[in-house]
DNA sequence: CGGTCTGGCAATACTGCCAGACCGGTGCAGTATT
């Protein structure tokens, strides 16, 4: 009898585990990636089967998954998913929505091999206890499920998402395989940066959504934005979404909507749970007609016939963006995405994308780092410094990008010896940079809304997707204005992907070559558009050979 | 950045105006109280 090939291997464990008859292009090649060793990023649209994949690869590989997850409710639905697929208690999780006791016994059922996947969420992972227990358990294989998590919500929001990487360094890096549905080429390298994934396969299937119409309309005043919306909601094919900015609005349209007599309800994060996860019942079991949310409705929808996903107002990124219009027409039938862009929408969105430490916190903590007696984790300093944990997490992210600290089994330990005026001034170089960064995001996502050019190219290329015609299926294409800019390109010698460096701005990164410009993301500022007849005249931006660090 | 709220003021009974303050999104974990 001969070895069985890795192919064959795969197909018996999803048939006899999960009872899966074949799988989709793309899941089996990422999963032989990581069985053979590799380090593994998956960017596929939800609902494309990216569970599959850690699920198979976990029971291929000796050992322990662990899975970091951004929320308890996901973890949750996980851990029941895979107990139905498999009929057994193969999935836990460990968090403090449980009792003491439902922790422990997870523990002892992954130690006993009972359960092969646990999960928990990153900020458990800041815990030393958890790291010792990891480490005993000999995990094989970390997934980091909605792996965007880290790039959005790491700087500031959750600032344990930034330190994954050092986590997965100290269980001695296991194989990684960072699983999301978004990923801009930026998202995508800052990713793997920070979770110090090495020389990764990179898999992307099911990007382009072309049953998505995509169109955007302008207003003047905000009276006139409400009622475009509301009138846009009333009227289309049912069930949707409504995106919003505030928790205020969303309540409000959800009430005006019900006044026009649609079954509706507003979810944001300020709900009790008991209200969210029945709206988010209601809204899958489909006895809601419209959710009017704010951004924190999302992962965990899984609901094929969505057939409109409207945006009252502009999002942060056009990442943001195509992640929540990604959740209209899963079933692949036609359904709508409506951006509804004034430009004071702007604002609010400036707004949070500022928001650095204040320079006293950075002292206070520089000092308590410093002082004898450390290093010590971020959560002692939290206490030493009398700060939140939140901005503890964000000084420390920064002073750790700028190679002021290094966050080690001990600690957070100094590098090298610093003032506290030195460190105040490099978090505020360094934030200051990151908010010229989101600030170059938003203004990418306010050219998509701007733009005549066919919106799906435009957002298609945001991603290094090239789509050679106009879509026909947008906005622009059918007012015409698309095929206005069908002009042969320029000969330029410059492509998407290819690393450059401009005279002024660094290092960075072509994302798009239009017929007359160029995009391209820097490492230190950000999206710029360039002209091309300008930078072949200029010689301000130059090819790089060799790039220098990159992984891959 | 823009909207909405608040306090002060002028005024004479209900309102109006202005300047300045304030707020705006995403979730975990841990602790105190029922």
């Amino acid at each position: 009898m001969t070895h069985p090939t890795l192919s064959e291997r795969i197909a018996d464990v999803a048939l006899r585990v999960f009872g899966w008859p074949s799988l989709r292009p793309g899941q089996e090649e990422a999963i032989a990636a990581v069985a053979d060793g590799r380090d593994v990023l998956a960017v596929m649209s939800t609902g494309y089967g990216k569970s599959a994949i850690y699920q198979i690869a976990g029971h291929l590989l000796d050992g322990p998954t662990l899975v970091v997850s951004p929320l308890i409710s996901l973890q949750l639905d996980q851990v029941r998913h895979i107990a139905a697929d498999t009929g057994a208690q193969d999935a836990v999780a460990v968090n403090s929505s449980q009792s003491r006791r439902l922790n422990t016994a997870a523990w002892s059922a992954v130690a006993s091999g009972e359960a092969e996947f646990l999960f928990l969420a990153p900020e458990q992972l800041a815990r030393d206890e958890v790291i010792d227990e990891l480490r005993d358990l000999g995990v094989s294989l970390v997934v980091v499920d909605e792996a965007h998590c880290v790039s959005a919500w790491g700087h500031d929001f959750r600032p344990d998402y930034l330190r994954l990487g050092s986590v997965i360094d100290r269980l001695g890096h296991p194989r990684v395989l960072a699983l999301t549905a978004t990923g801009s080429s930026p998202v995508r390298d800052e990713i793997v940066r920070r979770l110090g994934m090495r020389d990764p396969a990179l898999f992307v299937r099911g990007f382009d959504r072309p049953n998505i119409h995509l169109a955007v309309e302008r207003h003047e005043s905000a009276h006139e934005q409400d009622r475009a919306v509301l009138d846009e909601v009333v009227a289309a094919a049912r069930p949707g979404l409504v995106y919003v900015s505030t928790r205020g609005e969303s309540e409000r349209l959800a009430a005006d909507s019900e006044q026009r007599g649609l079954r509706a309800a507003a979810y944001h994060g300020a709900l009790p749970s008991r209200e969210r996860k029945d709206v988010h019942g209601r809204f899958q079991d489909g006895s809601l007609d419209v959710v009017v949310a704010t951004s924190a409705f999302g992962m965990g929808i899984d609901k094929a016939d969505v057939r409109f996903v409207v945006h009252a107002d502009i999002t942060d990124s056009l990442d943001s963006y195509y992640q929540e219009v990604g959740r209209a027409g899963r079933d692949g039938l036609p359904a709508r995405a409506t951006l509804h862009y004034r430009q004071t929408d702007l604002g609010v969105r400036q707004f949070f994308a500022s928001g650095s430490p204040s320079g006293d916190d950075v002292d206070t903590l520089a000092l308590a780092i410093l002082a004898p007696g450390g290093p010590h984790e971020a959560v002692e300093l939290a206490k030493l410094a009398g700060l939140s944990s939140r901005t503890v997490g964000t000084i420390v992210n920064l002073l750790s990008d700028a190679g002021f600290v290094a966050d080690r089994d001990e600690g957070v330990t100094p590098l090298r010896v610093f003032t506290s005026d030195e460190a105040r001034i490099a978090v505020e170089t360094a934030a200051e940079q990151r908010e010229q960064i989101e600030r170059s995001r938003l203004s990418m996502m306010r050219s998509y809304a701007e733009t005549t050019r066919c919106r799906r190219q435009v957002l298609l290329a945001y991603f290094g997707d090239d789509l050679a015609e106009p879509c026909g299926n947008c906005d622009t294409c059918e007012s015409g204005s698309a095929y206005r800019h069908q002009a042969a390109p320029h000969a330029t010698g410059f492509h998407a992907t290819q690393r450059v460096t401009h005279r002024a701005w660094g290092p960075g990164e072509v994302i798009s070559v239009d017929d007359d410009r160029l995009t391209v993301f820097f490492d230190s500022v950000g999206y710029r558009v360039l002209s091309l007849p300008a930078v072949a005249a200029g010689g301000l931006l130059a090819p790089v050979q060799h790039p220098p660090g990159e992984p891959g």
